[in-house]
DNA sequence: GCTCTTAAGGTACTCCACGTACCCTATATC
DNA sequence: GATATAGGGTACGTGGAGTACCTTAAGAGC
């Protein structure tokens, strides 16, 4: 009648899997160690083993959350890359409650050097290397000037994007915004001779 | 001998100090109802009976830290205002602690509609019509087109600078970075035809 | 199969801070 | 002066982070 221990990588998965649920569901605010280890069926000691913190462990489940990142879209046009990219974003900024968890996490983090690095490496970069090789391409087409490649040129539209997020708190930018984005400030700017 | 009793605003102005003096020292997190009142010399129930959480109280102290606002800046060129406003707003938020107050604030009004708009209308889109003016004085002088009069194109520069402090999460933006937003980004956009 | 080390389970605890309840006391107003 | 109002003092209840300690199961070596 298996009393079957979990132990290691099993129970481990188990508890990152249960910190992802509670984090979806009640947001970086309501993950709770108690309700973790209860979720998983196991107990706060099993947790503070492998994670120093609530604010460590969230960060992991976020990661977890997040999953791998996707492949650079490749429509023929540079405004069809750019809004593919923009509304990939958009969709999962908007899941479930992401914007408060990283909300969440940033001021967690915020008093904690270390984990601000990692939150910052592994999370508000990721993906700057998809704007990159689109930008590229365009460039190789003749569409925009070689230098909108400067990573401050590139990242203009998901700055803007992240900054409607904190600013308006909303889930889900509608797309008129995006679009807005797109064709009043991004593309003008990218195609700006000087 | 002196008992002298404090009420109404002279006891809700040192409450109110007293919250901004722990805010700047201690962040939002380290904002405490027991250690403003003690700060204060009184108790939480002179607090409670004015503001309903700590989240609204912070946001009062929030907004008594940044006082009342400036004017726009006349330096005569489109670039030299653009320059001014972006300073000042980077003194702003690097002062003692700021951008991880209002981290810590924004995290805390996720979950509150009601504290959320209160904290956009008086927070984030403070000093929005200091950048119109500048803009409308370079449209006027005919050193741009009219088009950059749009809010979503006027508030680039700010929401870049404001994307730096909640993704670099450091104190400071060096002058360096505002010059790259302005000459790489802002004034190209807002020279761009269209 | 037996022993021993390691890790999980269980539980209770300390600490801290939010928010509330109650009762006492000073102050202003009528 | 009487009386309503608001501040002072204090003690709670609640909930969650993090810790301590002991018991018990799992796997490793022999």
């Amino acid at each position: 009648m298996g009393s079957s221990r979990r132990r290691g990588p099993e129970l481990e998965q188990a508890i990152l899997r249960a910190a992802v649920e509670e984090l979806t569901e009640s947001g970086y605010a309501g993950l709770t160690m108690d309700g973790v280890a209860a979720r998983a069926g196991t107990n706060k000691n099993a947790i503070y083993r492998r994670w120093p913190s609530r604010a460590t462990l969230a960060l992991a489940a976020y990661r977890e959350l997040i999953g791998a990142d996707r492949d650079p879209p490749d429509t023929g046009t540079l405004r069809g890359d750019v809004m593919e990219l923009l509304r990939g974003a958009n969709n999962h900024l908007a899941a479930p409650a992401v914007s408060g968890i990283v909300l969440g996490l940033l001021a967690a983090a915020a008093d904690d050097p270390d984990l601000m690095a990692q939150l910052r490496d592994s999370i508000i970069d990721a993906g700057s290397g998809l704007w990159l090789t689109v930008l590229g391409r365009a460039v190789t087409r003749g569409e925009i000037p070689e230098k909108a490649l400067k990573p401050r040129v590139a990242t203009v539209a998901i700055a803007l994007l992240r900054n409607e997020y904190v600013t308006r708190g909303t889930s889900s930018v509608p797309d008129a915004v995006l679009t807005e984005i797109i064709d009043d400030v991004y593309l003008p700017l990218l195609r700006s001779p000087r």
